[in-house]
DNA sequence: TTGATTAACGAAAACGATTTCGAAATGAAC
DNA sequence: GTTCATTTCGAAATCGTTTTCGTTAATCAA
């Protein structure tokens, strides 16, 4: 019933624990006849060596810990996914706490991954953080700590993110090139880096081509469980403020998903009258009519590149070799899909 | 720079470690005064006590597995929140593995947890899983077990479930109430508990309102990645083969959305011609057009309700008393929207 | 025969906390 | 002054491994 323990193994064998220890682990001064008979009783009494023993000693947990804001959500279970296949691959368990964007409740999972004495943290930061006292505290321990989406710049540890500034030119640019005149911006809050820099994105395409900003024209969302309404709330809204806009920038598909909504309700054509391109590729904007145009976010490969850094990280501390931080950006992509129009021609100068 | 010990706090108020350690825990022999001084500098010091430490001593790790076929999905998505939240409340950290509907990598999994000294655990059984060996190890080691969704019914341990057969059976009487004469049923593999059970439901369900049960009217999907693909495909060959279906009562919601998909794409009215029920209630089939009825599979409140069970377990474990199961039905709600018609007038007699 | 080398094993000290069982000191009671 | 109880603390064992450093016995060279 009690579990297996190295010391039965060895009364057994008349032999010392010592020598079961090291056979099981092929110590050169151990005789392979001794190794045989160790390594077969172990077998058979099924032992397990406890983890909790092994950790004590050796200081490694082979346990990491990741906080994210919200679990049911296609693109962080995505990342998750990501991370706990790769943490698997190379021996690691994940432990996962949820920080529901609460900057109280983050800071006292981190403490409790501390006191866990994980080997490393992974972390996507609630939208109220704004504060990096507790993440400061977990470098300070010479803990690897990579932060992946939902940054924060001024912490010195590794990144993995997309170029939300970059992806979100692109959305813009999509739907200037698309024939767009007028186009607006429902952006997210205040807070995360996301939101500005894709909002900052959607600007400098504008002026990039020598199109107006109009501040009027930049809508607000929080992005919460209800972003959904969210979206149709503004896209009402912007029927009454604005007429002559022919094409949105969504900072999430979720919104702009409740957008659609609305304007099919409204009987507003998608893409005629007005051309929507959201963000983060959902499966859903690919199942709903008129499908949406896009950015791809990589989900996956983002928890799969997040665990690998911090595998890395984690490697130089137990080699006591400095610790090297590192920025690492993801591709994103555009998909076309039915609620934008077709590239115009450009004219050839 | 290294996390702090009792020993440091010992030899800095030139006391015993014995009397730090009781001091700590408020043990009623240790007076007011030297609480309080190793109080403070346990908190100016940011004393966390060492994890593995004490679980050697204690021989709990206050931490549970999870194992899941597929974290990126929203029913189990939900589930894992709910968890995950009911476990931090009573001080539990949840180590997560994606079995990826594999019963190899469930088996190896099993072991992992086990090895880590986990104190109970909560899994959904992969699809392929038809030996339940590993899972009768852990019953016999005394540790707490809880099945969810997706169970055996042969082993001996606490499930949480819904009553599949008898939503089923709900859903295909909701058709026959709003008038459909001719009933298909879109159904999942062979092998999970949940698709027989829900295909017994709608069999059930025609004969007891005297309608002839036609094998030919059953469709098998897969339901893995590709379930989207696998919606349309057997709507495009429900219309080829039965052109007088009126109803279809799908296994799940993404397969139902991509027949709905389908039928939108071939001109098929519904729920004029065809009506749909689904299964699962995704955020997605409030949002596709038309609208999808399904049934409301309660995902937060299951892995909610299957962390307490487990808690309760593990303390009867704690208590050296014997562990009772307890089998766990949570309700499930038919959500009416746009793929049925209005319920007709009954007649009364 | 002596000294050096090697092969095979074990004793014991960690790791950091918990807990049992005493011991010392103080005070009270007689 | 003796006895007894109470208060307050610590020594030491323990949890199950890992690892250092011996120790023994056998082997070999000269």
């Amino acid at each position: 019933m009690k579990p297996v323990t190295l010391k039965e193994i060895a009364d057994q064998l008349n032999i010392s624990v010592t020598t079961v220890s090291k056979a099981l682990k092929d110590y050169p001064d151990i005789s392979k006849k001794t190794k045989a008979l160790v390594k077969e009783l172990a077998q058979t009494l099924n032992y397990k060596p406890n983890a909790f023993a092994v950790n004590l000693r050796t200081k490694e947990s082979k346990t990491i810990g990741l906080i994210i804001p919200e679990i049911v959500h296609h693109f962080f279970s995505s990342v998750i996914k990501g991370i706990v296949a790769q943490a698997e691959k190379k021996g690691y368990l994940v432990i996962i706490l949820q920080s529901n964007e609460s900057y109280e409740l983050e800071k006292k999972q981190i403490q409790l991954l501390l006191r866990q004495r994980v080997d490393g943290i992974l972390i996507s930061l609630a939208n109220g953080t704004a504060d990096y006292n507790h993440l400061t505290d977990v470098l300070a321990q010479d803990k690897p700590l990579v932060m992946f989406d939902k940054i924060a710049k001024l912490v010195k540890c590794s990144k993995v993110i997309i170029d939300d500034r970059k992806a979100a030119y692109v959305a813009t640019q999509h739907l200037i090139d698309t024939g767009c005149k007028r186009i607006a911006h429902f952006r997210g809050a205040l807070l995360p880096q996301n939101s500005i820099d894709r909002f900052l994105g959607y600007k400098k395409a504008l002026l990039d081509n020598n199109m107006p900003y109009d501040p009027s024209l930049v809508y607000i969302c929080q992005c919460g469980d209800q972003s959904f309404e969210e979206g149709k709330m503004n896209a009402r809204q912007l029927l009454k403020d604005h007429k002559d806009v022919d094409g949105i920038f969504i900072n999430t598909d979720m919104v702009a998903i409740g957008a659609i909504t609305e304007f099919n309700e409204q009987g507003v054509k998608i893409p005629e009258d007005i051309s929507i391109v959201g963000f983060s590729n959902w499966f859903m904007s690919s199942v709903i009519s008129p499908s949406l145009t896009t950015i791809d976010q990589p989900g996956y490969e983002m928890g799969k590149a997040a665990f690998k850094q911090l595998y890395k990280e984690m490697q130089q501390v137990k080699n006591k070799e400095p610790i090297v931080y590192k920025d690492i950006v993801l591709k994103t992509e555009l998909v076309k899909r039915q609620s934008s129009k077709e590239v115009l021609h450009k004219t050839i100068h």
